[in-house]
DNA sequence: CCTCTGATGCAGTGATCGGTGCGTTAACAG
DNA sequence: CTGTTAACGCACCGATCACTGCATCAGAGG
């Protein structure tokens, strides 16, 4: 009890439960901001009761954000093709095409939504790799811009136009992007 | 916007409801999002009959929308100081100012929480000032960036920061906005 | 001033949400 | 294999949400 500060089960059952609320959820938030999305119609969704829902996470916010955190964890990897240029020029591509997916983006809003927390759910893995990319650079002894330019400079308008404007995010568009930062 | 373009009855009872409704949106809105923002919660606030707020805003959504757009329409004026960089650095200095507010960031992410809509109904205004900005340059006989690629270089990063990682938007970092674009 | 009509208030209903207490199941340790 | 205990399912409750006829009130026009 006091050795272990994380007493979750991470057995079978557990992690079957979590796996299956989490996709509820996507599902869910997929299926447009008409259908109400409460704690009972995810716990139907995902074949769980009710109560679990309610006791593993106490809100609709925690679970969001803890569904949009595992889902923009790990899914793009981030590449190594030998320039900064090429590294950022890929990755916003990938950052690009994921956005493409109406789910992807009903998701984030769904998050956003639910308060100050949920936005930076859906942001922090992207600040990691970005952050990753310009370290790389910097032990390739280039000097990279700092990160909260390059963040301004890519994840600013990725994220404005996917969320807010809907326009389409497009490989051409996101080399321009690049191109704006390191000019 | 596409609600009821005449409204058969502009007369004093209809826009005090509208007006004491709007108002208590934006009160719950900036109460936090622990406060459940239903349409009873709003009637009962603005001291008007749940069945008003039913009737005249079909749901949720569209009611957020309007006082979105109303609240963004209008309250930074577009200036003139006889260059473009000074016109652009004024009005992002404003946008950022405006998004110094927490009630108004509250206001914005629910928005965009409630569906697609919200994010254009909070940007729209916005985009025809930069607009106008642009424009105005054009008659100048100046060539000004494309509206695009100013609203990625300007909104893209002021949006990003106000509603994802709630960072501080400082005249400063606004003023680097603009060189980034006009470099 | 009077009528007319649209907007609002009132009372009430079915459905569902959020939450609790208790028994049962199954994952992990020994 | 057995015991322990966290995690889950079940039944249930109060609160309130979304919504609907009907009566009333107040602008707008004659």
């Amino acid at each position: 009890m006091s050795t272990t500060p994380s007493h979750t089960r991470p057995g079978g059952r557990s992690a079957r439960v979590r796996a299956s609320v989490h996709r509820a959820v996507e599902e869910l938030v997929a299926e447009g901001p008409s259908e109400d999305l409460t704690m009972p119609v995810i716990a139907a969704r995902a074949g769980v009761h009710p109560t679990t829902v309610y006791r593993r996470w106490g809100s609709l916010a925690d679970l969001l954000a803890e569904v949009a955190t595992s889902r923009f964890s790990g899914d793009i990897v981030v590449p190594d093709t030998g320039t900064l240029r090429g590294d950022l020029e890929r990755w916003a591509s990938d950052v690009a095409t994921d956005f493409a997916d109406p789910d992807v983006l009903a998701l984030v809003r769904a998050t956003v939504g639910t308060g100050p927390r949920g936005g930076s759910a859906c942001t922090a893995d992207r600040h990691a790799q970005l952050e990753a990319i310009l370290e790389r650079e910097h032990t390739r002894g280039g000097s990279p811009p700092g990160l909260e330019q390059a963040a301004d400079a890519l994840l600013g308008p990725l994220y404005y136009r996917a969320v807010f404007t809907g326009l389409p995010t497009d490989p051409i568009w996101t080399s321009g992007l690049v191109d704006a930062l390191l000019r």
